[in-house]
DNA sequence: GCTGAAATAGGTCATAT
DNA sequence: ATATGACCTATTTCAGC
């Protein structure tokens, strides 16, 4: 499969413990996954040149920093344009926090969160204004049950 | 505002960095903001108590981890159920990596990875079955153009 | 590819301003 | 609330297996 690396039992472990919390000592994470700090560490270091570990973030409260507003919105595009022609000016806009091309009666679908609605409303009017939108449909969030959960890494046949 | 935290150019620029790259160090992060390595943890410490920083984390490539499907499944409910009461059910599906309570003719938004097509028709099975569940409308993601891009703490009247 | 130990770097804490 | 300096723990590297 394209893109796809080969891990083993062991590295699934490191990848999923590093996901719930990427500040744990080498030696603990050995300690879990039955290796010294050293092997952890030459395991972490190829995960990171295969790709496999794209960066190391915090996590924010997106209430707390006063982004009290999400919404997923749904774009229409005129026939002429692709995802690829606009997502660079959606990528201006910060609120934007996702932006995937998308199968079906939508053509992109973007993730957004604003300080409020009124803030979310003269994003979406920048939105409809660019070249190429033909209509948008949102979708606003009362409640977010859970988010940034950690990826399971298959297990290769 | 609600869950909202006062926080000044400083503490919004240290959480803008460590949202990019979480493994600076505090004196990398001190020279970026004009502080001493100590007096950046002491906020950074403050920041994590007050609930603004949630978690350290690692980013995986979901398609290096054998994740190559995305999509977005909007969920209809039942009259008589709740987002509350279907999120731990849905929280059971390890696929399943968000879960929004939403607005308008939808009642559920979820984001969900499968290693393949045919996992996804597998999982939208189960969730069609969990009761409460009237319908669902899945859009599938054909290429992503952005994601996990960091917030823009708002800055305070 | 793993181990164990040595060297380096960074995190932490007490004290002072 | 921040700075300094001493201490301590983690990371990194490397020789040997």
């Amino acid at each position: 499969m394209p893109n796809m690396v080969q891990l083993d039992a062991i590295d699934r472990a490191i990848v999923l413990e590093l996901q719930k919390e990427s500040r744990l000592s080498y030696a603990e994470i050995g300690a879990r996954v039955g290796l010294s700090a050293a092997a952890v560490h030459e395991r972490v270091k190829k995960l990171e040149r295969k790709g496999v570990i794209e960066a190391y973030r915090i996590q924010v409260n997106p209430k707390a920093v006063g982004l009290q507003v999400t919404a997923f919105i749904a774009v229409r595009l005129q026939n002429d344009a692709t995802c690829a022609d606009v997502a660079p000016t959606f990528g201006d806009f910060p609120e934007v926090e996702e932006c995937h091309s998308a199968a079906g009666d939508i053509d992109v679908l973007l993730k957004a969160r604003t300080a409020t609605p009124e803030d979310l409303e003269r994003l979406l009017y920048r939105i409809k204004r660019v070249p190429g939108v033909s209509r948008t449909t949102s979708t606003v969030v009362l409640s977010t049950q859970f988010e940034n959960r950690p990826l399971i890494p298959v297990e290769p046949e």
